[in-house]
This record gives structure tokens, C-alpha cells and sequence, in this order.
DNA sequence: AATTAGTGTGAGTAATCACTCATTTTCTAG
DNA sequence: CTAGAAAATGAGTGATTACTCACACTAATT
């Protein structure tokens, strides 16, 4: 099973999918990655998945409807249970410091980030220009799990864990440096040498001492 | 003047380009930045320009010399400097603190960033595509800023007001969190409600305290 | 008035675009 | 084994793409 293949099973329910059809999905994604979504044509990606032009639109009435159905997956299936099942584990272990829930978090999924970064990627690149993504984006990641992280925060907080900021504002700037350091990491500069584990450790010293309160 | 007028004096010098040119750049900023380099077709930028469609060619060989041509002025003209004028502040005044110091920083330009947002998300858009590009940033960006930024931290880091982590650890995390803002802000949510005096406040706070030496 | 050089034009080009549809191939149920 | 359904095909569609070029216009110099 290629590397592709294990990335679609996380986003789709492949059993309903023809060969073809999961083939199409991994040319596209592959495709949107490399060059953007504009700059892709369906041929191209047609001839990559070894399949016809035609074949596309039997499945999809157009091309944005490609990109939507590739996107909004990883919106709905992904992103809402990752922060879910570490929430979960919150509540259960109940973590004693932020730090050790940040470092639980981002060693759990940090393989299953990196191996959906190219939907990542087509996801960050292609929000400023669908609103449909965007609103999907909004509704699905923003307020829901925004909501769930500001309970999470709020419980830090009353503990004397997390100082007085205002909670959105305080899931604002943790996410920012995790999405940033993946983005830097993985699509800015992917080619320098990076000392992964030293730079994941950085990146939680810098939110934790940033918004851990000094005693 | 209207306020494109105002950016292109600080991007180009205008002194050479005709009337029709300036109209062309406007109009090529503010379509490339709206719909994306790829999607962007130069029937339009030349429609929204006033000019006939030919017109663009005859001063830019190719629709990415007209991207190129853009771009590059914000990375050698105004990154480049917006930082150097700053450090030297730095170097002249001696500020106390490095929270005083990036207060001082982003107060300063934020106006300036604003009025070039168009350009930069331009230039953040199309860097993970234009390989030409990726490689100006790089060299004039990463290496020329980065190298400054890092003779500071080790400077703050030596009067004890910053942790002992790799200077390029602080810089890249640093860097990401003004940005980072900036793109939420601007880029991904324009439309939401923002407090921005109390989110600058809080990007400092938690920058500062992040690799802010504790006492 | 003539020359020259640079600016601007817009119809025209081949190539490519997203998408259609009549037809064929493959799959599935009885 | 067969029939009907679903999947897949690929030649064909008009529209749009980046780009060209022969020609007109403007302004400054001789």
C-alpha cells in the first residue's frame, strides 16, 4: 500500500471508491499541490491518474467540486478529531501542565500532519481565494474547535496555568506557531536541514513560556 | 494622489513609468492579489487598466516578468529596509527591553505593512510556486535579515533579557508570530471584528514572555 | 518639416482550457 | 449466461489563454 493510498484511507471512505476513482484523488492532490490549484488542468491531472478526461466529470460535476471534495474531508474528518481525541485524553489524564498536553499533541499527530500536508498545503493556499472553502473553514474549524480550545484554556487559566489572556486570543497564537513552524518547516523552506525534534521542542518552550503563567 | 499612487512611490520609482504603466501595475497588484497569479488573465488586468492588451507586453515580455516585477521591489526596496532603519534605531538608542523595542517595531511600520498588503500577499502566495521567487526570498530575506536579527538576539541574549535558545530558533519564531498575525488578520479573516491595539499588545506579550529571560 | 525613437494599439494566432456526450467497456444481480 | 446498470472513454465543443506584429501615434531633436 503506497504512502498515498494510507493518507486516502485517513480521508475518505475509500470502500465506496472505484480504483479510478482514488487515483483521480491522488493525481489531484498531488497536482494542487505542486502547482496551485488555477494552474492545474484537468487534463494534466487526467493523464497522471492514467485515466480519461471524461472520467473526471463523470465523478465531478466541475473542478472546484474536485477541490472542495478534497479539502472539505480534511476539515471535517481530520482536524475536528484530532483536537477532539487529545481533548478526550484532557480530560481523562488530565495533564498536569500545558506542556506536557502540547508535547502529547504535537508527538501524537505530527506523522499524520506531515503525511496530509499536500491537502494542507492545497488548503492554505486556495482559503484567501474560495469563499466556499473559507466558510466551510470558518464554520467547521474555526468556531467549533476554537470553542473546544477555549474550555480547555479557561480550566488552564483557573488553575493558574495560563495567565489572563483572553482565551481566542491565546488559541490564535499557539495554533499560529504550530501551523507556522509546519509551514516554514515543510512548504517555505523544506529543502534546508531542519533538527525536527529540537525545533518541535522550541516551538513548545516558546507558547509554553509565553503563556504559562511565571510563578 | 490615491493611495496605489502612494504605494507605488514607495515600491518603484515612478519617475520612468509612463501613466498607462503605473495603471498597469495597479492593476495587476490588485488582480493578482484578488483572484491569485494563475487565475489571473491579462485580458482582465489590461481591462482594469485602461490599456490595450498588447500594451502589457510591450514593457513585460511575459505575464510572470509583470509578477516578478512586483514582487521583487517589496523584497530588496522595502523588507530589506524596513528592518536595517529599525535595527539601527536599536544600535542608537539601546533600547531597554526587546519588548520596547518590538513595540517600537511594529507600531512604526504597521501602516506601511497594511497599505503594502496586496504586494505581500502576493508575494506569499506565489512563493511556494515561482522557484524565482523562493530563491530572491531566500537571499534577499532569510540570509541578509536573519544574519542582523541574530546579532541582536545574541546581544539581548548576552545582557541576560533573552533565554538561551539558537538565535535562529528565536528569530524564525519571532518572525512567524508578526506575520502570522498579520495573515489571520488580514488574509484569512479581513472580515471578522478585531480589536487590533489589544491583539498587537498580546502578540508582543506573548512573544516577549516567550523568550523573555524570567527573572 | 523631417527624422527618430519610444509608446500604444487591437486584430489575429495557435494552444490550451473546462466541460459534453454518444458510445463502449466493465461490473453486478438474477 | 444474460441483461441492465454503472463506469469509463476520447473525440469534439466553444471559450479563453498568453502572446505577436504590423501599424499608428506622440514628442523631442535636427
Amino acid at each position: 500500500m503506497t504512502e498515498e493510498e494510507l493518507m486516502l484511507e485517513q480521508l475518505f471512505d475509500d470502500d465506496k471508491l472505484t480504483d479510478k476513482q482514488k487515483k483521480i484523488i491522488v493525481a489531484a492532490i498531488e497536482t494542487f499541490s505542486e502547482k496551485g490549484y488555477a494552474a492545474s488542468s484537468t487534463s494534466e491531472i487526467a493523464k497522471k491518474a492514467g485515466v480519461a478526461e471524461g472520467t473526471i466529470f463523470r465523478h465531478y460535476k466541475t473542478k472546484k467540486e474536485l477541490l472542495v471534495s478534497i479539502v472539505a474531508p480534511l476539515m471535517t474528518k481530520f482536524i475536528a478529531p484530532l483536537v477532539v481525541k487529545d481533548f478526550n485524553k484532557v480530560l481523562d489524564r488530565n495533564y498536569e501542565t500545558v506542556e506536557d498536553f502540547l508535547r502529547a499533541t504535537i508527538e501524537n499527530r505530527r506523522d499524520l500532519l506531515v503525511r496530509m500536508l499536500p491537502v494542507v498545503k492545497i488548503m492554505l493556499q486556495e482559503i484567501p481565494f474560495q469563499p466556499e472553502l473559507r466558510e466551510q473553514f470558518l464554520e467547521l474549524v474555526v468556531k467549533n474547535i476554537f470553542n473546544r480550545v477555549e474550555k480547555v484554556i479557561v480550566g488552564y487559566q483557573e488553575k493558574g496555568l495560563l495567565i489572563d489572556m483572553p482565551p481566542e486570543s491565546i488559541a490564535r497564537l499557539t495554533i499560529t506557531n504550530i501551523l507556522g513552524f509546519l509551514f516554514t518547516r515543510y512548504i517555505l523552506f523544506p529543502h534546508l536541514d531542519w533538527e525536527d525534534e529540537d525545533e518541535i521542542e522550541h516551538t513548545i518552550q516558546f507558547i509554553m513560556h509565553g503563556v504559562g503563567k511565571k510563578e
